[in-house]
DNA sequence: TCCCGGTTGGACCAGACCGTCCAAACGGCT
DNA sequence: AGCCGTTTGGACGGTCTGGTCCAACCGGGA
């Protein structure tokens, strides 16, 4: 349970087992999802779930690793090169594509995964807030980019600004996924991006008007 | 089903069913909350359930119109009266001291059941969804009358930042519920009406460094 | 070749699940 | 009192649930 398999045939399945399971718990919820569930879709039989999770809460702890690894491994990958504006609107348009072109369907498994379990099981809860706690520290590394670069005051609040972008995302995608349709989260994410411009150092011009509609 | 029960006392019933299927909802989910515990939580029989909502199905409908009356009641009271920056703030600190009282747990009943069900029950969702838009008329009301007493520019994109002020109240619970501390949606909360402030007609002396941290 | 830990299949169990059913009790009528 | 639709209680059935158990299988090392 706690160590991984020996052998390369053990690793294969137990991550064919998390896959198939972080499928199912993504679009059925995890305690609607249940073991022979995962069992039929990773063509896999009981005694390798119970061998190598030990029980159906380890199971869902592998399948929020899991899902915390992808979302991470995928902002971590885009925001590690950020250092202007322009590279900022293309983390925001990526994430705003890969929503629109599954109509907001699923939106972010780590946050509907805190939706779901955060007030069931302290074990997970943990875990979860260990999985933004990363995403925090990936998006504060581009805020801290960008101030290097001369983008950001000095004296701006990256704590704070960090934890508005997140929420940004989070409760954009919320909308966006029950309204099935991107542009909630694409507006959510304009107006942090206009909100982080605001403290540049050479304030614009003017203040720019908001340009999508929601 | 579809109809109120005609006699008081099937109404009475038929209400503490749905308090105490709401209540086990909220802090166990939909899909592990089961019939047989509405029975107990609500001290009704199961002919009832059945008798008033014909099954598992409707009664979590019924939970959903539920809370999202209860929801709205309490924002669409909050978010009337709001004329001014400082009332919108009351309204803001309202929400905060909520979340903190209780240390963040449970967060929006509305949001959470929105992250459960919105990929599973295509019927659920479309309540959701316009539980969401309700919420946003009350929001963008209060913005408008924001607006017509001279705060908000007259151009400024209403739609747009009601938006973001809901996606910032849904971010940041779902990260306080995560968290199990207030902060982060006080700081979301604190951001979008920045952000807001922003849009005033005449642009206040400088920009304000956002205050708390995150 | 034998051995042995890791791996696999699936029957099996006890309890929980949703939903059905029917008979009894209730309560406002006339 | 007598009636009738509403409300109530709870036993029951068939299915699904998480979890156990054990016998068989595999593959590499000696």
């Amino acid at each position: 349970m706690g160590t991984l398999p020996p052998t390369a045939q053990g690793r294969a399945t137990r991550d064919r087992i998390v896959e198939a399971a972080a499928r199912l718990v993504a679009d059925q919820g995890a305690s609607a999802t249940s073991v022979d569930d995962v069992t039929a879709a990773a063509d896999a039989s009981k005694s390798q779930i119970y061998h190598y999770f030990g029980d159906k809460h380890g199971l869902v702890e592998a399948v929020i690793e899991h899902q915390a690894a992808m979302v991470l491994g995928f902002q971590a990958r885009l925001l590690a090169s950020v250092r202007s504006w322009d590279e900022l609107e293309r983390w925001r348009d990526a994430m705003v594509q890969t929503v629109a072109q599954q109509r907001g369907r699923g939106g972010c498994p780590v946050g509907t995964l805190a939706a779901a379990l955060s007030d069931t099981d302290e074990d997970l809860r943990g875990l979860l807030s260990d999985a933004f706690t990363t995403w925090r520290d990936a998006i504060g590394g581009a805020l801290r980019s960008l101030r290097d670069n001369g983008l950001l005051a000095e004296d701006a609040d990256l704590d704070a600004l960090t934890t508005i972008v997140l929420s940004a995302i989070q409760g954009g995608l919320l909308l966006s996924k029950t309204s099935r349709d991107a542009t909630p989260l694409r507006v959510a994410l304009d107006g942090a991006i206009t909100h982080l411009k605001s403290y540049a150092p050479e304030p614009p011009r003017r203040r720019a008007p908001s340009r999508a509609r929601g």
